[in-house]
DNA sequence: TTTTCCATCAATGTATACAATTCGTATTCA
DNA sequence: TGAATACGAATTGTATACATTGATGGAAAA
């Protein structure tokens, strides 16, 4: 996971400056900072999916010079976000539907591993306790009949933070990196429908089915029930899988990072 | 580790060289070079497993410019034989017998999830062919009551066929990526230590059972039968794992690649 | 009008100069 | 003597010039 630290503003005098473009001089090196930025120019939507992307075209979008430029594109090629072309260069990736779904599904296997091994060798005391804290937090906020946009912001930090926690339950760095590595995968993350169904009627009780999974899991992890444990993670990738059907005709969908990069067809 | 020029000596004397010098000792361009000379570096020991690595030296070493180098070392990262140091440069990593382990498992659950895939989804004819076909070849070599090290090697190169076939029914490139991705962890491969085995008297009769697993997966995967197929590939790894503790002794690891960056302990 | 060849250009690949940061070491002050 | 600071060497980060390659378009000939 790359540190995001947000800190005092320094340096950029700024020599080509584009419109709409969010400004967030973070103190980070050249480097981190036009990953970030790059990152964000293709999640957004605002490099059009299959297009080739020029390294001169985002050394004058970004600023910054070609070198750094160079290595952020070299990065995103290995997240997945760019392909790279047999005759040198770049483009940027789009994902069929097929390929989202295959992603999450991925990523339920991957957690299942992970639960798993983190029942059968048992996990660290203290992280079973931060990870039991998580939940409370999120009870906390399922409490509420219905949930606002604020909320449901806040569901997704924990949420993020308990898979995260999970991760690290197995006590395997090997399979701690290949998870990071699979939710860099656009939409593969725990939480990247949720928002879209926000405004959905049933929204609230997904989430009270998606906590209830997590609370079994984690009782799973503590009785050393290992495949019971590979059992829920899994299933509970399904959940993401049904946001996915569902939030793909949804018209607030755009509004979500990363999206655009979906066609329509296989 | 003193530099000593033991490898391909290129070093061409730099610069004085005009254009069209015709040094392409294989026709790559210098990028790829550095990665894959980079690359056998550490995995054949030469470059201790834990020690500093720094860019000139590599430089001196392969006498290819910064540049290159730079991509090389930031591929390697990703592929995880290298590790960012938080200061810049990066270290040679070394793994645990328990990392090891886990990247065998890692693999044996995502080609246990891509057999799933191809049984449940119906794998394309044309590969189930070539997979019977690699099969058969197989088959071949495992008639003679013992083999030696040549048909070893050919066992190999036909089992990684078969494996690598076994991902393409799934018809999921984001799955056959990631599992790209994990069989770059060194020893993760489906014949990681088949060769360390070469001599040992069971040595064919657990090619035997692997080539059976082999059949079986097949089967089950034409048969439609998802369950099975994922079961019998996540079992088909466990031979890795036997093989990779019954190799950890053995006086003819050392051969192997990739095997000195195995710390002993933990 | 079409095809082929050449010229031109644009983009990436490569090398290197320059800047900034870090780390070790030595010196100085308490 | 110990610690802290400052200085210097080494290494990485950044920018850019130069080289090479691949694409594109236009002109000439069939």
């Amino acid at each position: 996971m790359t540190t995001a630290t947000q800190s005092i503003a320094n340096n950029d005098a700024g020599k080509g400056l584009a419109a709409g473009t969010p400004l967030q001089t973070s103190s980070d090196s050249v480097q981190v900072r036009a990953l970030l930025q790059l990152r964000e120019l293709i999640l957004s939507g605002e490099l059009a999916g299959g297009s080739r992307i020029t390294e001169l075209a985002v050394v004058q979008r970004l600023g910054a010079s070609r070198t750094p430029v160079r290595a952020a594109l070299m990065r995103l090629e290995q997240e997945g976000l760019l392909e790279a072309l047999p005759s040198g260069g770049y483009a940027i990736k789009t994902f069929s539907e097929r390929d989202v779904s295959e992603a999450i599904e991925l990523r339920g296997t991957l957690e299942g591993l992970s639960a798993r091994l983190a029942a059968e060798r048992g996990a660290a005391p203290v992280v079973l306790a931060e990870a039991r804290a998580c939940l409370d937090a999120i009870d906390q906020f399922l409490q509420a009949p219905t949930l606002d946009d604020q909320a449901f912001s806040s569901y997704v930090a924990l949420n993020e933070q308990f898979h995260a926690l999970l991760s690290e339950m197995s006590g395997s760095a090997v399979i701690a990196r290949q998870l990071e590595h699979v939710m860099n995968l656009p939409f593969a993350s725990p939480s990247g429908f949720v928002l879209a169904q926000a405004n959905s009627s049933s929204a609230r009780d997904m989430l009270v089915v998606a906590q209830d999974q997590h609370r079994q899991v984690l009782d799973a992890i503590t009785q050393r029930e290992g495949s019971r444990a590979e059992a829920i993670m899994r299933e509970h990738s399904r959940l993401a899988q049904r946001n996915l059907r569902e939030a793909v005709q949804s018209p607030r969908l755009d509004q979500l990072p990363g999206v655009r990069l979906i066609r329509k067809q296989r």
